[in-house]
DNA sequence: CGAACGCATGTGAACGTGCACATGCGCATC
DNA sequence: GATGCGCATGTGCACGTTCACATGCGTTCG
């Protein structure tokens, strides 16, 4: 106990919460003492005392993948310098089960905040079937006002890749999208359909996926036994590599007989073959939004945060004019 | 309060914690209040009288990375499923003062087991420095004796590679190592010396690189100025992927010119071009035997988790007899 | 010169849980 | 029928911190 050399507890209380009224020296001799100790706060009796844990939740699917590793690293960071500790559950599948019992998890701990890298909807109606009440911070592009949400321009990213594509020349486009529980993934495809039609080119129902590689391979051996297409926008750069894959086995090259636009920006994609056209996401600065946002609703002061990150469209040479 | 509702707070304990001798009318009761009031015990308060936080850390690196990103989720699952909670820190420099700042918090939060998944040396060093004390798991296969390790078979899964070159003919294999402050990459990099040696192939000096795809490219065009090899070894996927590229624009073909071989399969591996030879590494599985291992030596049961982890060469199109 | 104020520090209670011990009750044993 | 034992439950304290309040001392001001 630091406090039996010299001082009462409540001094070296007053130490660590940087109390004003302390004399220059009393406060030097505690800190000595500490270091000399290695004396360090019990942050159980702290969050129990304050019923404050300083703790975010996330609920994540998909953690393996780069985009939300990435955003989970930066939103460890960012909560880290802001004096959060960070939990993550990670759920396998999206059924209810799966999300009750990670977001019970989370919610034992007490968290004051959750980011949510998941299907959205459904939650949503989990956390408030078990009446988990924090603020939460979702990326999203919906229309439903889910409380304080983080609004990365998903649908903005969309439109460049397919505007790239018309503008090429192509008119047969197909789109393969992410899981449509997935709000990234709507509106993505939302973004698609939206400048298709602005455009005024024909558009054909876009396929659902599962972001993964293995399934843009299996669905572009599809598309290719008919084949009435000159490029194709993927939601993501692994499906678009998978497609890469399927488009080489039936010796058609890329872009020549077929253009491919990804999305994210994995590091990967500058190094397939050919180099992957595609939107850059700045997932470290969504992590770190993500955290401001939250401790914007738990500390409330200014809340303007809600300025959306423009992605980018990175152009490679996966991506050409179609050749007839 | 759900003591309020019938019975002593101590009852309530006692069926929080399965005491045996509880009449089951009684357990009952307790159970439908705590339902109603969907009352949840308050860690703090039990971290605080038990001293015990019940909670993991995980000190990563590059957890953006396939590899790392999956060990961590496995052992978040793995400790969940354990009653236990997660608590990572990430590192973005490998320097000292990062690795402090981010065991110093998880210290602060008295974690009760740690896993390192990181450039290693340092970091036991500044464990020691810090005089944290608890027991900690390191995917490793080094001589220094460093308490509790999980033996993940690196060099074994190197070896198969190397062996897999030489048997299809390779004479002359470079090595491109990830960074030798990582237990892994210097483990990988030991099995292809020893294999080579084994077999009585002249070896070339490793080549070390920082496992991005990037590197990998950049290393590629320089090694590719000389070309005095038929195969190169890469230490992971994705600096696989970036010698591909490389060996691409320099005009040549994989496999006919220059076979190469990665480490990690990761999902895109099988979808590169040409689909990649690699070695396969049950990162999940590693993630729940560190789980396992560390809560073994918390609750100090058992230990017999030591038989490691046997990776496994998946052949693909990039590898294949060198030709002269 | 005394009252009032502000600064630096101390005192005691409280947070919610688990542990050690105490209590009361029923049943078996002699 | 008294003694003792085991089961089911209750009582009080402790964990380490913060909060509200109390104390003591020096300074200012009417």
């Amino acid at each position: 106990m630091a406090r039996l050399a010299g001082v009462s507890h409540q001094t070296v209380s007053r130490v660590l919460n940087h109390h004003p009224s302390l004399r220059p020296e009393t406060k030097q001799r505690v800190l000595d003492v500490m270091a000399e100790l290695q004396y360090k706060p019990n942050r159980a009796a702290r969050a129990l005392v304050t019923s404050r844990s300083r703790t975010l939740g996330i609920l994540a699917a998909s953690s393996t993948q780069y985009g939300p590793a990435s955003s989970i690293a930066a939103i460890e960071t960012a909560a880290r310098a802001a004096g959060y500790w960070v939990s993550t559950a990670n759920i396998e599948s999206s059924d209810a089960a799966s999300i009750a019992d990670g977001l019970e998890h989370l919610a034992a701990q007490s968290i004051e905040g959750l980011v949510v890298i998941a299907p959205q909807v459904r939650v949503f109606d989990t956390l408030a079937q078990l009446s988990i009440d924090v603020p939460f911070v979702t990326l999203q592009t919906t229309d439903r006002d889910l409380g304080p949400t983080l609004s990365v321009d998903q649908i903005a990213g969309a439109r460049l890749a397919t505007r790239h594509l018309i503008e090429l020349g192509h008119r047969n486009i197909y789109h393969l999208a992410g899981p449509q529980d997935w709000i990234e993934a709507e509106a993505r495809m939302r973004g698609f359909l939206d400048e298709m039609s602005a455009q005024d080119v024909a558009t054909t129902a876009p396929i659902l996926g599962d972001w993964t590689a293995e399934f843009g391979y299996y669905a572009g051996r599809e598309l290719l036994t008919v084949r009435d297409f000159t490029a194709i926008f993927a939601s993501n750069d692994q499906m678009a590599l998978g497609l890469m894959h399927a488009v080489r086995d039936a010796g058609l090259d890329i872009p020549r007989d077929v253009s491919i636009v990804g999305f994210d920006d994995i590091p990967e994609a500058a190094h397939f073959w050919p180099p992957l056209t595609t939107v850059r996401q700045d997932f470290a600065e969504i992590g770190r939004r993500c955290v401001a946002l939250l401790i914007g609703a738990l500390d409330p002061s200014a809340l303007e945060h809600r300025q959306s990150i423009v992605p980018e469209l990175i152009v490679r040479g996966s991506t050409g004019a179609p050749s007839f």
